[in-house]
Parts: structure tokens; sequence; C-alpha cells
DNA sequence: GGCGGATGTTTTAGGCTTATAATAACTCGT
DNA sequence: ACGAGTTATTATAAGCCTAAAACATCCGCC
């Protein structure tokens, strides 16, 4: 808390703070503009949604450990969504005979969400597409350039998650 | 176009996009992560939304070369986000009296969107608890991390956009 | 002066997302 | 066995977002 002599005159923490709210603007831009490309390559080629792409490949990648399915709570876990929104995408999933919803035997206020075979086959349709889209994207990076990457986002995922403790 | 000798050989090429994969999800995840806690701050703290932040922002940030606001086009396009939208997001900002709409004289089809008073405010109340929720959050970056990561990221958002164009 | 194409904006229909409240079923202690 | 608290899910209200169509105005050309 230091007082500045002049009006005029900025503290080192404050140009800190605009060089990390720079980047933090490019990473949020390059983020929206893969996303939004990883959105539309969807709509066009696919006819779907992300949010639907996302919840089918989760029922997929859980199917070896969990073949009967997952819960809703289990699956609004994992897609980091709250359950309300779950209930209408599944809604939609299960209109469109990708998913079903088997109540639980042993629990009877869950239900079982799985992938019925279309919804496996569409998901295989898409998976490498998807794939060759990132791969695509990121395809200007050198192999070194993305370790260096994916490290350095590792590094931020556990300074946001430690800034997350010190808040709460 | 390697032909495997052995139905589960995997080629370079899938290694790599699986790698590629790791890291696009990573980026998102961290992504989300902080664009969640700005959003839930924003919320908790000033009971408004990332989209209306960013509307405040943009017009204040072009106040110096566009003193009379901007159009809802020229928004929408700094915004990157479609031109319907805008339309519901200034009519709530408008109701909350933070923007007004003045019909453009030169263009009756347009109109110039600019800060109210309270919007100015409310911007000014904002913006340094904005910057110290992203300072906090890049915190455990060093300064050359955070350089590395801003170099990092500009190459990135130059792939994408390389792939963009040979796709289009 | 008027017509045709271009540009600025809103409308519409649909989907995604959240927080909060309500409902239903389970569990555990007594 | 029963009531309290917990957990699983859905309903509701509001906002954000898009694509496509409709509407309004402008501009240039004849």
């Amino acid at each position: 808390m230091t007082t500045p002599l002049l009006a005029s005159t900025s503290s080192d923490s404050d140009t800190r703070d605009r060089s990390v709210l720079r980047m933090w603007l490019r990473m949020l831009a390059c983020t929206n503009l893969i996303e939004g490309r990883v959105r539309g390559a969807l709509r066009e080629q696919f006819d779907t949604t992300l949010p639907r792409f996302d919840l089918l490949a989760q029922l997929d990648a859980a199917a070896t450990e969990a073949p009967r399915g997952l819960t809703m709570s289990e699956l609004s876990r994992r897609l980091m969504v709250t359950n309300g929104n779950l209930t209408g995408l599944v809604d939609r999933l299960v209109r469109e005979g990708l998913v079903t919803r088997l109540v639980s035997p042993p629990d009877r206020r869950a239900q079982m969400i799985s992938l019925t075979v279309a919804g496996k086959r569409a998901l295989d349709d898409m998976t490498p597409a998807h794939a060759e889209w990132i791969s695509d994207m990121f395809g200007g990076l050198s192999d070194t350039e993305r370790r260096q990457l994916h490290t350095l986002l590792g590094k931020l995922k556990r300074s946001v998650q430690a800034a997350a403790e010190r808040a709460s």
C-alpha cells in the first residue's frame, strides 16, 4: 500500500497486473477461437453440439469401469456442469436415441445413463474427426513447444486451485 | 497413410493426436476454471455477469477514439458475439441504466451505445477487483513463466488462424 | 425520383447454463 | 417402524448464445 507521489504514478504491481491481464485475454481468445471452431465443425459436419459430444465421450470413456452407465450426478461431476443442466441435455439425447435412461434397481432415485448402439456409432464417427481438428489447429507448435505449453498449463492449474483455497 | 501390420498398432500421428488432445483438454479446463471464478466473483460481489462487464469494459476502452459510443455492429465485432445476442444484452444494460442507446444522426439505422455516468462508475468499481482476481490466480507463475506462456499462446493463435485459412 | 443491392438491427426458435426451490427416495438412529 | 437428515433428480426463472429470417435504412445508378 504505497502512496504515489504523483497521481499518474503506477506501482510495479499495476504493471504486473496489466501484463497478467493481457495474457489472460490472449488465453481466453485462443480457447474461444478453438472451441468455436470445434462447435462449428460439429454442427456443420455432424449436426450436433459440443455438450452432446462431450456427454457421449464421457459415457464411452467410463464404459470399461462402468458398463451399466453413469448416474446423472456422476455425469454432472465429470462434465463439470450442474445437475439441472444435465436433465435437459440427456432429455434431448434420449429423444435422439443416442443414450438410454434406466432406473437403477438398488436406488430408485438414481438412473443409469448409457450409450445406445446408435450413440456409440455416432461417437465413433465423430471422434477421429474431432481429434484431427484439434491436431490441425495445434499443428503450428513443435513437439517441444507443446510440451512446454502443457507443463505451463499444469502449473497454472495448480496456481488457480491454490488461489481458490486462499479465497475460501 | 501407412498400413499397420497389426490391427492394434498405433501410428505416430495417433500418439501425437492423443497428446495434443490431452493438452487441449488441460487448456480448456484451465480457462473454464478461471472464467468460472470470475463469473462467480462478479455475481457475488457486484451482482452482475461477465458479458455485461465485458461490454462495459469495451465501451470504456473505445471511449478515447469513439467518445460518442459504438454501434451495435462494432460492439458485436469487438466482443466476438452475434448481433442478435447483443440486442438482449444492451436491452438489459439500458434497463439497469448503465448504457444509453442514441440513434446515430447520420445513419438512422444505426445507434450509438455509450456508457452512462452510472455505467462508468460501476465499471470503475469492478475493474480493480477484476484485475486482482486474475493476478491472484496467475500468482503461482513466475515472470519468466508468464512470458513463456504469453509467447506460446501467441504462436498457438497464429497456428489456429492458419488452420482456419487452410480449411476455408 | 426511384429501384436494387448492401448494411444495421431486431426477431424467432432453439439450445446451453446457472442458482434456487421442490420432489422423491434412501439411510440411520432410536 | 418411523422420523430427521441426506442425497438424486427435476422444475423454474432468468440470462447467454447462435443461425436464419425479417425489417429498416442507406447508397449508387439509371
